[in-house]
DNA sequence: AATTTTATCCCCTTAAAAGGGGAATTTAAG
DNA sequence: CTTAAATTCCCCTTTTAAGGGGATAAAATT
């Protein structure tokens, strides 16, 4: 009996893979969370042997997620969820702690598949996210933003200026400045537009 | 009997829907699509009553897809299905002769309530549709781009100056600069990195 | 045919960002 | 504990964008 949770904010989906598993006897539904605190919540009382997570969570990211649930619940396998292919995101994933990755449209034999491999501790890739990630091997490291400079970034992306930012965080604009030039030279970019680009189509804020 | 075909590109999302009316008895599952040409294939031998669309399609907008077939099969309601809950795309779906649209965290009873409203010719709306509609009916004009805004743009959001624009076009650095600070003006925004951010956000380049 | 939008070019001024350094403290990681 | 990374602050100069005007010709609409 392979115990079963799932988080991810649609309703729909939740509803529709419950749906879909409901007949496959060797698969218990423990449940599932729209949040990442109902998930924790939950976590406290039951484990399950794997979790699927959607990576694409309104509240927290899925990356910081999948590390936060493995820290404390090692034993609990995490299949990382999600329409983006974008192998940056795939490969964090899984260096966060991910067992699999399933593209959301895998259809419900993979989804098993995928579901028994991953519970006996091997790796499960879906064979689209496989494709993508060897032609994305040698290329594609994306930098890392930092918490701070995240934060920054979204500022510049909503308009603030130096100054703005520096107001609203109690810092001093040279500061702001110094994570501004940081992510450009991070990012390779040698303005704003580019910078706010980048991260926008990688989903980085 | 309620006649019910699907286009999607998530297989998952098919299956899911699938699973979740099937024990519906009023509800008749014609089948499901994960290409607009696919779908157009299906139509020419059947028509359902309902046609579940989800408007991010990879290969078409929801938006011309949907106009497409409302032209050619009048009598099919639509049903709008995403993530996003951009008032606008909303509200130019319906525009585009959708008679509702839900969002995918919309539970298995909303929509089968949704199927049997729009069925009848009356219009559904998803309760948290209406609010972000409600709460954006006075706003929510984006701007139309001209083609030449648009590629200054582009080049603006690749982190060209409006030197480089200029010399790539073949244009002096003031018509650059005249279309960037249009832009801004159109916009309401006040730098190029909320522009770039606000065109990206709204697949405006 | 008349009007509006688009696209182009021009002026000048100010504000902001980019470029190129350096350095001190926290905080996190090995 | 020690090292590395992150965060903070500072200097200075140059480049670029933003703000506020205006003008003209070609398209596109009405």
């Amino acid at each position: 009996m392979l115990k079963l949770f799932i988080i991810d904010d649609h309703q729909l989906i939740i509803e529709g893979i419950h749906s879909l598993l409901e007949s496959e006897k060797e698969i218990e539904w423990l449940g599932s969370a729209k949040t990442p605190d109902e998930l924790m919540q939950f976590l406290k009382s039951k484990q399950p042997d794997v979790l699927l997570m959607d990576i694409n969570l309104p509240q927290k990211s899925g990356l910081d997620l999948c590390k936060e649930v493995k820290l404390k619940y090692p034993s609990i396998r995490i299949i990382g969820l999600s329409t983006s292919d974008q192998p940056s995101v795939i490969r964090r994933m899984i260096d966060n702690g991910a067992s699999g990755y399933l593209l959301k449209d895998a259809s419900k034999n993979e989804i098993i598949e995928a579901l028994h491999i991953v519970s006996t501790g091997k790796t499960y890739i879906n064979f689209s996210v496989a494709q993508v990630l060897k032609n994305n091997m040698p290329t594609e490291n994306l930098p890392i933003l930092t918490r701070r400079e995240k934060e920054v970034l979204e500022h510049i992306s909503n308009g603030l200026t130096n100054q703005e930012i520096a107001d609203k965080l109690f810092l001093d604009v040279t500061t702001i400045n110094s994570h501004r030039k940081n992510m450009l030279t991070k990012f390779n970019v040698k303005n704003t537009a580019a910078l706010v680009k980048i991260a926008l189509s990688n989903n980085l804020i």
